[in-house]
RNA sequence: GCCGACAUAGCUUAGUUGGUGGAGCGGUGGACUGUUAAUCCACAGGUCGCAGGUUCGAGUCCUGCUGUCGGCGCCA
């Protein structure tokens, strides 16, 4: 990289007292005519720049001074402390602009720009994305993203699971058919996958242990904070196990999340004004575990007008999560309210041996799981009762017919998470190009 | 799919009972040798989302359309 020297490490005091050669972008900048404050970004900080007319000369000087905002520049100086409120700065002795910025367009996402947002987006913003991304806070968010990206891949590594990678175009649905991207393939319909799920118990056999993390597309319009037509799936597939052993492991790397974030990001959480000792209390609690039944009988004690049998909506798992501190489990949901792959509880097949985990401040479910349909007699049975079309299916039931065992896995919404921990206002926020309903560009 | 809001300069917005559309930021020019969202002076920048209607007169009232935002259902 042609890049020596960090902002960062300048902050640090690395560098005190020594020449460094910055490569960075204006962020701000102020001053008169014999001496120019110049605030350069890059990807590790900001620090600001002491350009005197008298120690630059005046070609360089005019040329520096008259750099807009994110013109890129390469600044030579000596790295000094100091004892002004930003710590740090560049005592200039020369510099050039690399790429500079137009007058007459100057770079969009000004101070005002983003006054009113609260942290959210505008639609200004919005179609302003690839120059919003660069921005303090869309930054931090992206460098959180990462380190919970990191996360989950070393959750999993380290159990000794398989990353495995599923198809995007797939030929049938996971959730109901209502929701599929479709899309045009050679004369033939095809469609965008909605979770690796499938394709995964396809491996189960050959991996025992295997996650993803990809891209999975639902065409719902749903307009809220929580949702995306094209968001980031983290999920699982486990051998051999049971409901419990699924949800154990939910828990677990989700808390590994939390705690990665605490160990490696606290300066961009607390940046975000999100309390650490919150995130701390993510890590270090266990999540408690309610049953569907107890579920409904508390709303019920509250007054909330619901059914035996009925999903729990959004406006109830809300006032369940009013209770707890931390992510919560509810197992066990009616057959009646999920789809054909849950499996039915051996013990009472009223209910499917499943769980959603629910995130506390109402972010409301990051992760949908649990046990599979796993013999061919049951799976049979269960797509029957719900008259799904088995065509698209026979892959998975072709999986049962050659020594099926049971196993089970999760989804987790990973700009949920992001979301959720970053103490986010709307899950926009957390992806660098958001999708919904109605935008796809830039 | 359903419900509710909003649309004025590049951005954020003010605009009173309908009577010649203002400001801050950003940009340009100028002043100032330590600023911290620098400050001060000046200049440029507007088909008030689009199309109709009411009226002597519409940014303002009415209708339709478009776009965006928020919420619900569904879910990760």
């Amino acid at each position: 990289m042609g890049k020596e020297y960090w902002i960062g490490d300048v902050n640090s005091g690395l560098h005190d007292d020594s020449e460094v050669e910055l490569k960075a972008w204006v962020h701000r900048t102020r001053g008169t005519n014999k001496i120019w404050f110049m605030v350069l970004r890059d990807s590790t900080g900001n620090v600001q720049c002491v350009i005197k007319r008298d120690a630059v000369g005046d070609e360089c000087f005019e040329s520096l001074s008259n750099a807009l905002i994110e013109s890129s520049v390469i600044i030579r100086g000596i790295a000094s402390p100091t004892d002004r409120q930003h710590g740090h700065e560049i005592q200039v002795t020369s510099g050039e602009v690399v790429g500079p910025v137009n007058p007459d367009r100057p770079f969009p996402i000004t101070e005002s720009a983003m006054a009113e947002s609260d942290g959210g987006e505008t639609e200004f913003l919005l179609d302003h994305r690839h120059l919003y991304l660069r921005t303090g806070r869309m930054t931090t968010m992206l460098k959180l993203r990462s380190t919970v990206f990191g996360a989950i891949h070393s959750y999993f590594r380290d159990l000794d699971f398989i990353e495995y990678q599923a198809p995007n175009f797939v030929s049938g649905a996971v959730e109901g058919g209502s929701t599929l991207f479709e899309v045009p393939y050679f004369g033939r319909k095809a469609y965008l996958t909605q979770s690796w799920q499938l394709y995964a118990e396809a491996a189960m056999p050959a991996l025992e242990r295997l996650y993803t993390m990809a891209p999975s597309f639902r065409a719902e319009k749903s307009r809220t904070r929580r949702h995306l037509t094209e968001f980031w799936h983290a999920e699982m597939e486990i051998a051999w196990a049971s409901n419990t052993e699924v949800m154990e492991h939910g828990e677990g790397v989700v808390r590994h999340i939390a705690r990665t974030l605490l160990d490696e990001r606290s300066d961009e959480l607390t940046s975000l004004e999100r309390d650490l000792d919150l995130i701390a209390q993510y890590a270090d609690s266990e999540y408690p575990r309610m049953r569907y039944d107890e579920a409904i009988e508390i709303l019920q004690g509250k007054g909330v007008e619901v059914q035996w049998g009925q999903d729990l909506d959004y406006s109830k798992e809300k006032i369940l999560t009013a209770d707890f501190d931390v992510p919560h489990f509810l197992t066990h949901y009616p057959r009646v309210a999920k789809p054909f792959y849950h499996r039915p509880d051996p013990d009472d097949p009223k209910y499917v041996l499943c769980h959603d985990l629910l995130a506390p401040e109402g972010y409301g479910e990051i992760i949908g799981g649990g046990e599979r349909t796993w013999s061919e007699g049951e799976i049979l049975e269960r797509i029957e009762e719900e008259n799904t079309p088995m065509e698209a299916y026979e892959f998975y039931i072709d999986v049962r017919r050659f020594g099926g065992v049971p196993h089970g896995g999760f989804g987790l919404g990973v700009d949920r998470v992001c979301t959720w921990l970053a103490g986010a206002e709307h899950i926009r926020e957390a992806i660098p190009f958001p999708r919904d309903s109605r935008r796809v560009t830039p």
